[in-house]
DNA sequence: TCGTATATGTTGTGAGCCACAACAAAACTA
DNA sequence: TAGTTTTGTTGTGGCTCACAACATATACGA
């Protein structure tokens, strides 16, 4: 890659994830001289990214320095399957939701449904001013590196082409991947783990337990692609089987489900947190993250009782998990929205042609 | 960075993980041009990093191509402290192992004395013709982002500084890491693993059970630089200890020791091949590598039934572990030795100053 | 209110490094 | 031996960055 592309991708990725920076700053974040970063920003400005607004007084001496932005303007389109509801959402160059669509399911909806649904949706955007640049699709399941959904066992998809349909139907370039993951990378770059390099984001959800992972700053697929599946990690000697069909996992012991329809739910949240300590513990010791966050029921969880999860992961796990932080999802209910929509930009903040 | 720091890096890298390379091999595997492919070896070449040899024919047409390679000179040194046997190994920018020394111990090793055992062994290293660039230290334990040994429970080691004196004692810059870690990164860059960018490597030593990870093609080290010790996932609902004091886990219920003095053997070794697939199955669910690599004795546990270990590891595992690849290690006895050599050479290839 | 210090935008120059084209060299082929 | 193919060699041009000199805009103290 070129060195031009190189530089304006690492300061519009800059933007992109640290919102609007002045010109100086920009200057000392990239250790590009002033000069260059002044004609980087002009090229941006004329590819229609970014914008300079009249410096904020920061009480300093010295000229003061235009404040860079990203173009409010320019965005993309998240969308994300689930068995009762379709979420299609608008997405900022700066990770901010502008609109967001919730389609209701009365049954399982079928590929083809969901496909003409949200292009009908997109050209109710497209009513607006704004430049959308793509699609990034989060799927509850697990889907291969062309865009083929290979199986998501709760909308009961197998083998289904998804980003080549969306894309003919809408005529934007479309990228699709697990949800979990893409939860993980939001949670990253945008919330309750930002900036921390190692985590491990677990979403409880209506259909179970799903998994993400952050590894050296980077989304950790695994090799086919569905790394971070903590749901299905034996917790229990029991029988119980999960949605895959494997006995005493986590996803199996620990359920909403389960919670709200027991009689002593204060027992069973306990019995349920210990279970969560004892999957927590083996993603500690095995990828010894810095930081676990947790999202949907599981954060309801882990307010019930943190002490006990606390103490429980410690006598499971080897003893620099003392360091592991336990906190609850900071997007809510938008990790999804924000993970896609990263997705769906990162062809454009990887390279940035003039 | 440079863009000629960061070419040279590149070429010097090929040269390293891909041997003896002919100019115009190293043109097409770099996109970069004949001309440039010239100046840049020539400049490696004055830094005695790189020499040019006769072009080997090979049958086509065309003006012959210098082979490039790097030079067997320029070399490193790995150093292994265990209970019983310090190993220290002079290896070249190649990866291949020059020279390996091993020194007894009758008692467990204190710092001090490996420290002073070492820097005289790398004296008789350099009276040689190698240039010693540095030193990578394979350590049993676990390594501070300082180089100072946080834990070794086996060599009863604890908050020991070591980098720092080893460094100070022999004039060369040194580094250390989690010896599992880096046997990962051996079997990915030179061994078994060689190209799989996403794997799990095991070994089974006389002290326990210790892992490593390369996902992405990078090492994955954690929070902590702990990652990867599969060896204390509980995978029984036993009592049985491991050397960390935790119950039930892979190192618990799988041992050398154990294996030895069943009276059962075959009846041992298949209970213990069983637990090997549960710990591996946890390991494909939250990572999903595409392949493992076992080294040690739990090699020879693999060669007694890998269609039982198979079969456990399909019961246990989502199904798209059956892409999951189990291999011996390759570069056994030499795998740490290359892992921290690759550590000792990591800043000059990441780096190559003019 | 004015001068000074400080920080930053602006403009022009120079240097580094790469791609490319034209030519030379060294193999194979018929 | 002449033609073909591939690659080394050399010189040129262009891209992009750093830097210096100058201009501009603020804060602060007298």
């Amino acid at each position: 890659m070129d060195v031009r592309t190189a530089n304006l991708s690492t300061v519009l990725t800059h933007l992109y994830l640290n919102g609007p920076t002045s010109r100086s700053q920009l200057s000392a974040a990239t250790g590009l001289n002033r000069s260059t970063i002044a004609s980087l920003v002009s090229d941006l400005d004329s590819l229609g990214l970014v914008e300079e607004n009249e410096p904020r007084p920061n009480g300093t001496a010295g000229r003061p320095s235009p404040v860079v932005s990203t173009r409010p303007d320019v965005a993309v389109v998240a969308v994300n399957p689930e068995i009762d509801v379709l979420t299609v959402s608008l997405v900022a160059l700066d990770g901010t939701l502008i609109q967001g669509v919730e389609h209701p399911f009365s049954k399982i909806p079928a590929p083809d449904e969901v496909i003409a649904l949200t292009a009908s949706i997109i050209k109710g955007f497209r009513a607006g001013r704004q430049r959308i640049l793509g699609i990034g699709v989060a799927v509850p399941g697990l889907v291969d590196s062309e865009g083929v959904i290979a199986d998501a066992p709760h909308l009961r998809w197998k083998n289904v082409p998804f980003t080549g349909p969306l894309s003919e139907a809408t005529g934007l370039p479309t990228s699709a991947a697990n949800d979990a993951g893409l939860g993980a990378v939001a949670e990253y770059k945008f919330g309750a783990g930002r900036g921390v390099g190692n985590l491990l984001y677990l979403n409880g959800g209506a259909s179970g337990i799903g998994g993400g992972l952050v590894a050296g700053g980077k989304p950790l697929r695994g090799g086919s692609g569905f790394a971070g599946e903590l749901g299905h990690v034996r917790v229990s000697s029991s029988n119980t089987l999960d949605s895959a069909g494997l006995p005493g996992t986590l996803e199996a012991m620990v359920s909403r489900d389960a919670l709200m329809s027991a009689s002593n739910k204060d027992e069973t949240a306990t019995r349920q947190v210990k279970y969560l300590a004892r999957g927590l513990a083996v993603a500690a010791n095995l990828l010894n993250p810095e930081m676990v966050v947790l999202g949907g029921f599981l954060s309801t969880l882990l307010a019930h009782n943190p002490m006990l999860l606390r103490c429980e992961l410690e006598r499971a796990a080897l003893r620099p998990s003392s360091h592991l932080e336990i906190a609850p999802s900071a997007l809510e209910p938008n990790q999804l929205a924000v993970g896609a929509a990263d997705m769906a930009f990162a062809p454009l903040l990887a390279e940035v042609y003039v």
